[in-house]
DNA sequence: ACCTCCAGTGGAAGCGCTTACAGTTTCCGT
DNA sequence: ACGGAAACTGTAAGCGCTTCCACTGGAGGT
């Protein structure tokens, strides 16, 4: 009853006495099975503990019932509540979820082929793989969806609005007299940053003011902290930092603080992504809040549709991000979104 | 050369004019081979795109290569930086992960036992699934590591520490003069909180004090505002509050001072797990770092251990864990650990 | 010149499951 | 009572890969 060799459906069938194609029928309930095969399946699979082997059945099949997923990273909340949707809706809909992080990953390309021998399909973060290797596993003819990517033949993507979330934030700080704004991060790094440095510069464009250049940097918390230094060191003081992030932002934020520039009255110091210390930070970090969930949830499904061959057309959704106004802006009163 | 059906190692065999044993050969670095086989098969490989199906081999070496994941939860950085360090140990000895989420899952029993089918070996975290599907996994003959969880016969567990810790951390507090100290958190919820009340109680039994009931809450930020709202509406004001996570902490700590009670002069506040937040809020909350991508990378260490066979005895691990004294508990000065 | 040895290769069996097909029973309507 | 459909069950052929075994031919020893 413990161990040994793991049961197979042979051995369940030999208990049943009946043939493995009936055991198989019971337990896919599939075609037409009599009440007492239905019984005495069930009863020998239980006594034997009986666990199907799935690669025996995705070799049958030729389905492995399982989604690849690629993200760079998963520190932070942020991705956490990506898979956290994705896993979400995978397991309603009967698929597994097969992670790879590419972060640290000493070759990624060979581990997202092996990925793809394993899944029906996959959905890559953008930031997590460069373009020919995206392109290499299109060629391979594997269903993919783009995360956070700009779009690419072939292939759906979903992502969030960044731009004109962006572009008003933005806009608002101007509006509220703020000069010398500052766009803290690298635009170069993602997708998703440069949409928001796009924003930001539409959002002077607009005005007819120049267009700062963006600060390079990674979007780290030593980063945040370096700029700020440096801010208390040259005393040259701009009128706010638009961070790319809320890590950068917050760590910006308090070392101002630390440093004796007042937030907001001198500066005004915004975010990106509303982690949970945005809320807990004084005063409150303003910043944009992505509904994660719903990214996943919906990268899940596009590729399902792809795997399932119900929709073959290629689709790009954006999905609606939202302006959290706290203290760190300056007068956090009512805004017209 | 674009899409029809994916190639197979037949294909791959026929375009290079060699058998399928040859092929498979090289692909592998198993068995002699000639180098020109090797070039032959890797042009012919490459042109035709060809990705081996993992079932495949799967079902010949009656082996996955492949470790189950299952959390509870994903949301904050907690379970994100466990997993983190899972997938990379994983990743690094070509170990694939398949993740599942028990959290809102209709029917978890289902889902691990499906999971059970397609990997070698599986870490369940303890607030992931309960006692008995547990016990039925073993049956079945699953390799198993269980996460934060009690030892169980034949499985491996790894966990950080936590009663020593919450006993030092109690008995601190109770040193610096701080009476009708409570324990916020619902030990039945966890094995983890039982610990760490159990530690609670323990530096009150050692000096003979009373040992305070828990209060019962689930650990939430939700639940924290309420006990700091309690607090507030009856004025009956206890000397601190020990929770069970940085959550609870943060919420009762803000709502507290929001409602006028200073902290850490009026009450201390302590939680758990060092969570971002606990950095920026002020006062900085005093709490407990687990390692947990170490945790992570433990866990799959062991697991992998069990698969192979290169261990056989069980093995229960405990990982350090660190108090990260800041002023929310008063004097953050020296205290020796 | 012969035999031995071995690097290199191919043939074929088998991993555990699904499923088309064919066979057997059962249960009607007449 | 009988024909035939419907319900059920079994047989066997794969799915794509690994690997045991047998086979070939050339290198090296005598």
């Amino acid at each position: 009853m413990a161990t040994g060799k793991p049961a197979t459906i042979y051995d369940v069938a030999a208990r049943a006495n009946l043939s493995i194609a009936t055991v198989s029928r019971v337990l896919q309930g599939t075609g037409p099975v009599s009440e007492k095969a239905r019984v005495k399946v069930g009863q020998a699979a239980a006594e034997l503990n009986y666990v199907p082997l799935r690669a025996a059945r995705s070799l049958a099949v030729q389905r492995h019932e399982a989604h690849g997923l690629v993200l760079p990273d998963l520190s932070g909340p942020f991705y956490g509540d990506l898979l956290m949707g994705y896993e979400r809706w995978a397991g309603e809909h009967g698929q597994s979820v097969v992670l790879t992080v590419t972060q640290g990953n000493a070759d990624p390309r060979r581990s997202v082929r092996d990925l793809a021998g394993r899944v029906d399909g996959i959905v890559v973060h953008g930031n997590a793989l460069d373009l020919p290797t995206i392109q290499e596993l299109r060629k391979a003819g594997v269903a993919l969806v783009l995360v956070a990517h700009p779009p690419v033949t072939g292939c759906d993507s979903v992502r969030t609005e960044s731009a004109s979330s962006s572009e008003r934030l933005t806009t608002r700080l101007l509006d509220t007299g703020r000069k010398n704004l500052v766009f803290v991060g690298d635009p170069i790094s993602s997708y998703d940053v440069s949409e928001r440095y796009a924003g930001f510069a539409k959002a002077h464009e607009s005005r007819g003011s120049a267009v700062p250049e963006p600060l390079c940097v990674p979007l780290t918390e030593e980063s945040g902290k370096r700029v700020a230094k440096e801010i208390l060191a040259t005393g040259n003081r701009p009128g706010g930092l638009v961070c790319a992030n809320d890590e950068l932002a917050l760590a910006a934020l308090t070392t101002l603080r630390a440093g004796g520039i007042a937030v907001p009255e001198d500066v005004v110091v915004t975010g990106w992504d509303d982690v949970m210390a945005a809320r807990y930070v004084s005063p409150g970090l303003t910043t944009v809040r992505q509904p994660m969930a719903e990214l996943g949830q919906l990268a899940a499904q596009r590729l399902h549709e792809r795997v399932t061959g119900e929709r073959t057309r290629a689709r790009n959704d954006v999905l609606a991000t939202e302006i959290v106004l706290r203290d760190s802006c300056g007068t956090s009163g009512a805004m017209q979104q």
